[in-house]
DNA sequence: GCCCTCTATGTAAACGATTACATATTTAAG
DNA sequence: CTTAAATATGTAATCGTTTACATAGAGGGC
């Protein structure tokens, strides 16, 4: 490999020098620089990366953190952090991590010294106590909960989303409104179900814990939860799944079933990813700028980053947008009669 | 930041006593080894990788290079590959990077000295003279035209899975059979549209240009590309498109212009991501192992590493399977008389 | 007691960059 | 013409590891 004493021994010159050209540091003639520019394109020199992490002690390079992270998210995510970390210089160091307290503090050893800064995405509501304590390295938090004020964090209006697209529900005459939750122990899937639960209360509607069903954020989640409440003796007239994937399941129990959407049944998503609107029907969800998303946490970690970690502290949320197609409509006209007849059935 | 040295005087021995230690290289006596490592987690000492790096000429770290790559094949592909990666104590520097030769190339460049291989995914077709060149450090091509023994490789076995689905489409009695290609540049796209022109040709069907429409690999381009067929006179009766995504687009072309799949026309797709099974009707596919692919690929590369480039090189496959779900049926029984009708109309 | 072989440990030289400081050269000012 | 300031370049220390080599002590066989 071809180092900066080759070049400098090939134009002439000391190290120093071919430093300070490539660096664009210090003064240096204008033909001497020509000169060991070209002589290093020639030899295709690249300067070791290491040896200048040693001695800059910086690394141009930030972690990232992420948890079994599926489908169309994660891709949009990590393609606003590239993005944004290229326009900057900066590569991204990615790693998938098991999302409890133990597989985050693995994981952030290993990338000690490998990285500037680090972009963590720990939804894991137990993962709280490590997360919000002051570190030495940058850190942004994503999507995880961040009470204290000694991290930087980004998250998404997930209440404000929840709440308004329920609230459209309730203004389309839907009383009995499910919903299909994310894990419990997930932050963003804790945010919306609160949203939820907001919206019924401004609508005067008691909260029916028949009607939460817990999905997963799996499409096969949301597929089985679909099943439960279909099998209600009251069924729900309206379900809000916490996110998209677990929407694209309901509607495939529900067409399984015969039901139609949305004449019998409305159905909501969350996160608008970009097959929503390929969906049958379109999918109605709460849009999340998702590739931003990344683009800003990448953006908030450069400033830790370029402060020395000594900066106050941010805690940002990006905004979500109502998005209605036509997976949501108005309550069903009549109540349906097999309803009544199930009940008489059963109680006999 | 704790050094080495500072773990040295705090346990009272040489840093070189410590090194072997943390290495497991070279006697150590039980005790001190014990002390050692008690030291050391006692100060969180975390070895600095660039000054290994250094010394070792080794980074523990491989590069991913992607195109423009959407959706869950995305991170699919990744997930397999950290998988690997971490289990073998490696670290995954991933960045996107515009498909042409010369996007490789910087993107390439700005990896080396980084990462000890790389993992490039290039589907375009005109970067073949730059790929197929021996290298310093080792490489895989991921989905990737390769025609030399200078560089290993694995792909999808494109042709064959195509062929089979559109054999199985003319076992079902379909005869106009339509094709929403990828890009032509693409790698993939020419090898699925290759093997679906064998599958045709096999059967004794003359391909017609007018039933292969281009798509771009997106849901959009698969819709567009569906909107066209249905305009044309002589309707195909199947629609093999060459990825999931354009599939999805041609179900809600089809479901918008009220056209019923599969009674009137049978749609099939490619890569069996996990959505398919949830559309309507459930997609048929040709699975792809996406995951198992980006494992693949990093065993092979880690062979490289290993082996320090200096191995045969392997040109490997993975194989594809039908998944034959509901959205691929038999012909339609009667010709549907408005074709006839159109025709006569516009003779007129 | 002598010599050889092990085992345990330390010393110091790399690795490839950056940069403070020193030095040489040129330019400008008086 | 002298001298100060500015410009261009070189020298060498430094960053935190690994590792070849040196050293020292402990056993064992004779």
């Amino acid at each position: 490999m071809v180092t900066i004493k080759d070049v400098a021994r090939e134009a002439k010159v000391s190290v120093a020098t071919v430093s300070r050209v490539l660096n664009d540091s210090g003064p240096v003639s204008e033909d001497t620089r020509r000169l060991i520019h070209e002589v290093a394109g020639r030899m295709r020199y690249v300067p070791h990366s290491g040896a200048r992490s040693l001695i800059t002690s910086r690394t141009d390079t930030i972690g990232v953190l992420l948890p079994d992270l599926y489908g169309e998210f994660f891709s949009e995510v990590i393609r606003g952090m590239d993005e944004t970390a290229q326009r900057n210089g900066y590569h991204l160091l990615i790693s998938r991590s098991y999302a409890d307290k133990d597989g985050i503090e693995t994981a952030m050893r290993a990338m000690r010294g490998r990285v500037d800064g680090v972009v963590t995405m720990s939804p894991d509501l137990d993962a709280e106590s490590f997360l919000n304590v002051p570190s030495t390295i940058p850190i942004v938090l994503l999507c995880s909960v961040s009470r204290g004020n000694e991290v930087d964090s980004l998250t998404i209006q997930n209440c404000r989303g929840a709440r308004e697209m329920v609230s459209d529900l309730v203004g389309r005459g839907h009383t009995r409104i499910a919903i299909i939750k994310g894990s419990p122990r997930n932050y963003d899937a804790a945010e919306r179900l609160r949203g939820y639960r907001i919206a019924l209360r401004e609508a005067g509607i008691v909260p029916d814990a028949d009607l939460e069903r817990e999905g997963g954020f799996t499409e096969m989640g949301g597929y089985a939860a679909t099943h439960e409440l279909l099998a209600l003796l009251e069924r729900p007239t309206a379900i809000f799944a916490a996110n998209d994937s677990m929407a694209i399941g309901a509607l495939s129990a529900l067409r399984e079933s015969g039901v139609r959407v949305p004449d019998e049944m409305s159905v909501a998503g969350f996160d608008d990813i970009p097959l929503a609107r390929f969906m049958d029907p379109p999918l109605s969800s709460v849009h999340v700028p998702i590739r931003e998303l990344g683009a800003r946490a990448v953006e908030m970690l450069l400033y830790g980053i370029t402060h020395k970690n000594d900066h106050p502290r941010r805690r940002e949320r990006v905004s979500t947008e109502l998005v209605i197609r036509s997976s949501t409509g108005g309550v069903p006209a009549e109540r349906p009669p097999p309803r009544t007849l199930n009940r008489e059935l059963i109680q006999t």
